[in-house]
DNA sequence: ATATTTTACTTGCAAAATAAAAGTAAAACG
DNA sequence: CGTTTTACTTTTATTTTGCAAGTAAAATAT
Protein backbone atom coordinates (compact mmCIF):
# COMPACT_ATOMS: atom_id res chain seq x y z
CA UNK A 1 0.00 0.00 0.00
CA UNK A 2 2.56 2.30 0.76
CA UNK A 3 4.25 2.12 -2.70
CA UNK A 4 0.68 3.48 -4.47
CA UNK A 5 0.60 6.06 -1.66
CA UNK A 6 3.47 7.49 -2.62
CA UNK A 7 3.05 8.25 -5.82
CA UNK A 8 0.72 9.99 -5.09
CA UNK A 9 1.86 11.98 -2.47
CA UNK A 10 1.99 16.18 -2.94
CA UNK A 11 5.20 15.70 -0.69
CA UNK A 12 7.13 13.77 2.05
CA UNK A 13 5.74 16.02 4.41
CA UNK A 14 3.74 14.58 7.41
CA UNK A 15 1.52 16.73 7.41
CA UNK A 16 0.29 16.60 4.26
CA UNK A 17 0.47 12.92 3.99
CA UNK A 18 -2.02 12.45 7.44
CA UNK A 19 -4.43 14.98 5.31
CA UNK A 20 -4.13 13.29 2.01
CA UNK A 21 -6.05 10.80 4.45
CA UNK A 22 -7.83 12.60 7.09
CA UNK A 23 -8.23 16.13 5.30
CA UNK A 24 -11.92 16.53 4.65
CA UNK A 25 -15.42 17.37 7.27
CA UNK A 26 -16.42 13.68 7.57
CA UNK A 27 -13.59 11.18 8.27
CA UNK A 28 -12.53 12.39 11.59
CA UNK A 29 -16.19 12.45 13.00
CA UNK A 30 -16.23 8.66 12.50
CA UNK A 31 -12.90 8.47 14.11
CA UNK A 32 -14.33 10.23 16.96
CA UNK A 33 -17.34 7.84 17.23
CA UNK A 34 -14.80 4.78 17.00
CA UNK A 35 -13.61 6.41 20.01
CA UNK A 36 -16.56 7.03 21.57
CA UNK A 37 -17.45 3.24 21.58
CA UNK A 38 -19.43 3.35 18.47
CA UNK A 39 -19.17 0.52 15.80
CA UNK A 40 -22.16 -0.20 13.66
CA UNK A 41 -23.34 1.60 10.07
CA UNK A 42 -26.20 2.50 11.46
CA UNK A 43 -24.48 4.05 14.84
CA UNK A 44 -22.35 6.73 12.28
CA UNK A 45 -25.19 7.72 10.28
CA UNK A 46 -26.98 8.33 14.24
CA UNK A 47 -24.67 11.07 14.31
CA UNK A 48 -25.83 14.30 14.60
CA UNK A 49 -23.86 15.78 11.89
CA UNK A 50 -26.00 13.14 9.53
CA UNK A 51 -23.58 11.68 7.34
CA UNK A 52 -24.80 10.94 3.77
CA UNK A 53 -24.56 7.25 3.40
CA UNK A 54 -22.93 6.99 0.29
CA UNK A 55 -19.90 9.21 2.07
CA UNK A 56 -19.63 6.70 4.96
CA UNK A 57 -19.26 3.92 2.57
CA UNK A 58 -16.70 5.25 0.58
CA UNK A 59 -14.69 6.84 4.32
CA UNK A 60 -15.07 3.51 5.86
CA UNK A 61 -13.41 1.78 3.01
CA UNK A 62 -10.38 4.25 2.71
CA UNK A 63 -9.89 3.88 6.97
CA UNK A 64 -9.98 -0.25 5.74
CA UNK A 65 -7.54 0.70 3.05
CA UNK A 66 -5.28 2.39 5.30
CA UNK A 67 -5.54 -0.28 8.22
CA UNK A 68 -6.61 2.95 10.52
CA UNK A 69 -9.91 0.35 11.02
CA UNK A 70 -10.98 -3.10 10.98
CA UNK A 71 -13.79 -5.38 10.01
CA UNK A 72 -15.05 -7.92 12.21
CA UNK A 73 -18.04 -9.87 12.81
CA UNK A 74 -20.54 -8.18 15.82
CA UNK A 75 -19.94 -11.65 17.47
CA UNK A 76 -18.95 -14.82 16.40
CA UNK A 77 -22.48 -16.10 15.76
CA UNK A 78 -23.36 -13.05 14.01
CA UNK A 79 -22.63 -12.24 10.20
CA UNK A 80 -22.91 -8.65 10.73
CA UNK A 81 -19.99 -6.50 10.99
CA UNK A 82 -18.85 -3.64 12.99
CA UNK A 83 -15.72 -1.83 12.97
CA UNK A 84 -13.23 -0.92 15.46
CA UNK A 85 -9.83 0.91 15.72
CA UNK A 86 -6.94 -0.55 14.67
CA UNK A 87 -3.66 0.55 16.40
CA UNK A 88 -2.63 2.92 14.18
CA UNK A 89 -6.78 4.27 14.38
CA UNK A 90 -6.54 4.60 18.40
CA UNK A 91 -2.99 6.42 18.00
CA UNK A 92 -4.94 9.29 16.33
CA UNK A 93 -6.88 9.77 19.96
CA UNK A 94 -4.50 12.54 20.55
CA UNK A 95 -5.15 14.57 17.87
CA UNK A 96 -8.77 14.06 18.34
CA UNK A 97 -8.03 15.34 21.61
CA UNK A 98 -6.65 18.54 20.61
CA UNK A 99 -9.00 18.93 17.86
CA UNK A 100 -11.54 19.01 20.25
CA UNK A 101 -9.69 20.95 22.97
CA UNK A 102 -9.27 23.68 20.08
CA UNK A 103 -13.08 24.03 19.45
CA UNK A 104 -14.20 24.19 22.55
CA UNK A 105 -11.45 27.09 23.51
CA UNK A 106 -11.88 28.88 20.46
CA UNK A 107 -15.42 28.41 18.73
CA UNK A 108 -18.43 29.05 20.98
CA UNK A 109 -21.08 26.96 21.59
CA UNK A 110 -19.26 24.17 21.47
CA UNK A 111 -19.69 21.56 23.95
CA UNK A 112 -17.97 17.71 24.85
CA UNK A 113 -20.73 15.95 25.43
CA UNK A 114 -18.76 12.97 24.99
CA UNK A 115 -20.36 10.08 26.25
CA UNK A 116 -18.05 7.19 26.44
CA UNK A 117 -18.94 3.11 26.34
CA UNK A 118 -15.40 2.09 27.25
CA UNK A 119 -12.77 3.93 28.68
CA UNK A 120 -9.47 1.75 27.51
CA UNK A 121 -6.91 2.64 24.54
CA UNK B 1 -19.53 36.57 13.37
CA UNK B 2 -20.31 33.57 16.30
CA UNK B 3 -23.80 33.99 15.50
CA UNK B 4 -23.95 33.14 12.04
CA UNK B 5 -21.21 30.07 12.66
CA UNK B 6 -24.03 28.44 14.70
CA UNK B 7 -26.94 28.59 12.50
CA UNK B 8 -25.05 26.36 9.67
CA UNK B 9 -23.21 24.52 12.12
CA UNK B 10 -23.68 20.69 11.78
CA UNK B 11 -23.89 19.87 15.79
CA UNK B 12 -22.17 21.58 18.47
CA UNK B 13 -19.72 18.76 19.12
CA UNK B 14 -16.12 20.66 18.92
CA UNK B 15 -14.70 18.48 16.32
CA UNK B 16 -17.20 18.90 13.79
CA UNK B 17 -17.26 22.51 14.71
CA UNK B 18 -13.07 22.31 13.99
CA UNK B 19 -13.48 20.38 10.90
CA UNK B 20 -16.62 22.92 9.65
CA UNK B 21 -13.55 25.71 9.48
CA UNK B 22 -10.28 23.19 9.00
CA UNK B 23 -11.43 20.06 7.55
CA UNK B 24 -9.83 19.98 3.99
CA UNK B 25 -6.56 19.36 2.92
CA UNK B 26 -4.93 22.49 2.21
CA UNK B 27 -6.12 24.99 5.30
CA UNK B 28 -3.75 23.04 7.78
CA UNK B 29 -1.03 23.06 5.48
CA UNK B 30 -1.02 26.70 4.88
CA UNK B 31 -1.66 26.97 8.74
CA UNK B 32 1.97 24.69 8.75
CA UNK B 33 3.59 27.31 6.17
CA UNK B 34 2.48 30.18 8.78
CA UNK B 35 4.04 28.07 11.74
CA UNK B 36 6.77 27.43 9.53
CA UNK B 37 7.39 31.37 9.69
CA UNK B 38 6.43 31.89 6.38
CA UNK B 39 3.79 34.84 5.84
CA UNK B 40 3.46 35.95 2.03
CA UNK B 41 1.08 34.65 -0.88
CA UNK B 42 4.25 33.45 -3.32
CA UNK B 43 5.90 31.88 -0.16
CA UNK B 44 2.69 29.55 0.28
CA UNK B 45 2.22 28.73 -3.51
CA UNK B 46 5.85 27.91 -2.78
CA UNK B 47 5.30 25.33 -0.77
CA UNK B 48 5.93 21.60 -2.53
CA UNK B 49 1.96 20.42 -2.52
CA UNK B 50 1.17 23.50 -4.97
CA UNK B 51 -2.23 25.09 -3.81
CA UNK B 52 -4.02 26.40 -6.14
CA UNK B 53 -4.18 29.96 -6.31
CA UNK B 54 -7.72 30.89 -5.88
CA UNK B 55 -7.86 28.13 -3.37
CA UNK B 56 -4.89 29.72 -1.46
CA UNK B 57 -6.73 33.31 -1.63
CA UNK B 58 -10.19 31.77 -0.72
CA UNK B 59 -8.67 29.61 2.53
CA UNK B 60 -6.53 33.03 3.87
CA UNK B 61 -10.32 34.72 3.43
CA UNK B 62 -11.69 32.42 5.39
CA UNK B 63 -9.08 32.50 8.01
CA UNK B 64 -8.67 35.94 8.22
CA UNK B 65 -12.91 35.85 8.81
CA UNK B 66 -12.38 33.01 11.68
CA UNK B 67 -9.56 35.44 12.92
CA UNK B 68 -7.23 32.59 12.90
CA UNK B 69 -4.85 35.02 11.14
CA UNK B 70 -4.47 38.75 10.65
CA UNK B 71 -2.76 40.87 7.43
CA UNK B 72 -0.80 43.73 7.88
CA UNK B 73 2.00 45.54 5.45
CA UNK B 74 5.14 43.56 5.87
CA UNK B 75 6.80 47.03 6.68
CA UNK B 76 5.87 50.44 7.92
CA UNK B 77 7.10 51.53 4.81
CA UNK B 78 5.43 49.23 2.02
CA UNK B 79 2.09 48.08 0.84
CA UNK B 80 2.94 44.47 0.58
CA UNK B 81 0.77 42.74 3.01
CA UNK B 82 2.28 40.17 4.88
CA UNK B 83 0.13 36.95 7.06
CA UNK B 84 0.38 36.46 10.61
CA UNK B 85 -1.28 34.16 13.40
CA UNK B 86 -3.11 35.77 15.60
CA UNK B 87 -3.19 33.87 19.31
CA UNK B 88 -6.51 31.67 17.89
CA UNK B 89 -3.89 30.94 15.15
CA UNK B 90 -1.28 29.91 17.40
CA UNK B 91 -2.97 27.63 19.47
CA UNK B 92 -3.25 25.34 16.75
CA UNK B 93 0.36 24.18 17.38
CA UNK B 94 -0.43 21.34 19.62
CA UNK B 95 -2.97 20.04 16.83
CA UNK B 96 0.05 20.29 14.19
CA UNK B 97 2.37 18.89 16.27
CA UNK B 98 0.29 15.69 16.66
CA UNK B 99 -0.95 15.78 13.30
CA UNK B 100 2.95 15.34 12.45
CA UNK B 101 3.76 12.83 14.35
CA UNK B 102 1.15 10.93 13.69
CA UNK B 103 2.03 11.08 9.77
CA UNK B 104 5.68 10.52 10.82
CA UNK B 105 5.09 7.10 13.04
CA UNK B 106 2.27 5.51 10.90
CA UNK B 107 3.07 6.56 7.07
CA UNK B 108 6.03 5.77 5.70
CA UNK B 109 8.55 7.62 3.73
CA UNK B 110 6.97 10.97 5.74
CA UNK B 111 10.06 13.53 6.81
CA UNK B 112 10.00 16.25 9.03
CA UNK B 113 12.51 18.40 7.16
CA UNK B 114 10.43 21.39 8.44
CA UNK B 115 12.96 24.49 9.22
CA UNK B 116 11.73 27.18 11.24
CA UNK B 117 12.91 30.87 10.63
CA UNK B 118 11.58 31.85 14.03
CA UNK B 119 11.37 29.76 17.39
CA UNK B 120 8.64 31.54 19.25
CA UNK B 121 5.27 30.33 20.26
C1' DA C 1 -41.48 -21.40 7.77
C1' DT C 2 -42.75 -17.13 6.11
C1' DA C 3 -43.54 -12.25 6.34
C1' DT C 4 -41.84 -7.98 7.97
C1' DT C 5 -38.42 -4.97 9.45
C1' DT C 6 -33.80 -3.50 9.94
C1' DT C 7 -29.28 -2.96 8.37
C1' DA C 8 -25.73 -1.86 5.27
C1' DC C 9 -25.02 -0.49 1.80
C1' DT C 10 -25.37 1.14 -3.87
C1' DT C 11 -27.03 4.03 -7.55
C1' DG C 12 -28.26 8.23 -9.94
C1' DC C 13 -28.20 12.92 -10.29
C1' DA C 14 -27.87 17.94 -9.20
C1' DA C 15 -25.03 21.17 -6.86
C1' DA C 16 -20.85 22.61 -4.99
C1' DA C 17 -15.96 22.47 -4.52
C1' DT C 18 -11.58 21.81 -6.56
C1' DA C 19 -7.88 22.09 -10.00
C1' DA C 20 -5.50 23.96 -13.82
C1' DA C 21 -4.52 27.66 -16.70
C1' DA C 22 -4.54 32.14 -18.11
C1' DG C 23 -5.20 36.93 -17.24
C1' DT C 24 -4.60 41.39 -14.61
C1' DA C 25 -3.56 45.46 -11.80
C1' DA C 26 -0.75 47.39 -8.36
C1' DA C 27 3.72 47.49 -6.26
C1' DA C 28 8.59 47.20 -6.40
C1' DC C 29 12.74 47.42 -8.79
C1' DG C 30 16.42 48.62 -12.14
C1' DC D 1 10.02 55.16 -16.90
C1' DG D 2 9.98 50.39 -18.36
C1' DT D 3 10.22 45.74 -16.67
C1' DT D 4 9.50 42.29 -13.38
C1' DT D 5 7.29 40.51 -9.42
C1' DT D 6 3.50 39.89 -6.51
C1' DA D 7 -1.08 38.95 -5.28
C1' DC D 8 -4.50 37.98 -6.63
C1' DT D 9 -9.19 37.09 -10.11
C1' DT D 10 -11.50 34.80 -13.79
C1' DT D 11 -12.67 31.03 -16.65
C1' DT D 12 -13.46 26.41 -17.57
C1' DA D 13 -13.09 21.40 -16.84
C1' DT D 14 -13.09 17.85 -13.53
C1' DT D 15 -14.01 15.87 -9.19
C1' DT D 16 -16.35 15.61 -4.96
C1' DT D 17 -20.25 16.16 -2.26
C1' DG D 18 -25.03 15.91 -0.82
C1' DC D 19 -29.51 14.17 -1.28
C1' DA D 20 -32.96 10.90 -2.38
C1' DA D 21 -34.25 6.60 -3.63
C1' DG D 22 -33.47 1.80 -4.26
C1' DT D 23 -31.87 -2.93 -2.87
C1' DA D 24 -30.28 -7.37 -1.03
C1' DA D 25 -29.00 -9.86 2.94
C1' DA D 26 -29.65 -10.49 7.79
C1' DA D 27 -32.36 -10.35 11.81
C1' DT D 28 -36.71 -10.40 13.94
C1' DA D 29 -41.57 -11.25 14.44
C1' DT D 30 -45.57 -14.14 13.36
Amino acid sequence: MAKDESVTRRSPCPVSCTLDILGDRWTLLVIRDLMLGRSRYKEFCASPEGIPTNILAERLERLLQYEIIEKAPVSPESKRMAYHLTPKGKALKPLLVEITKWGLQWEEGTEARMQKKNTDT
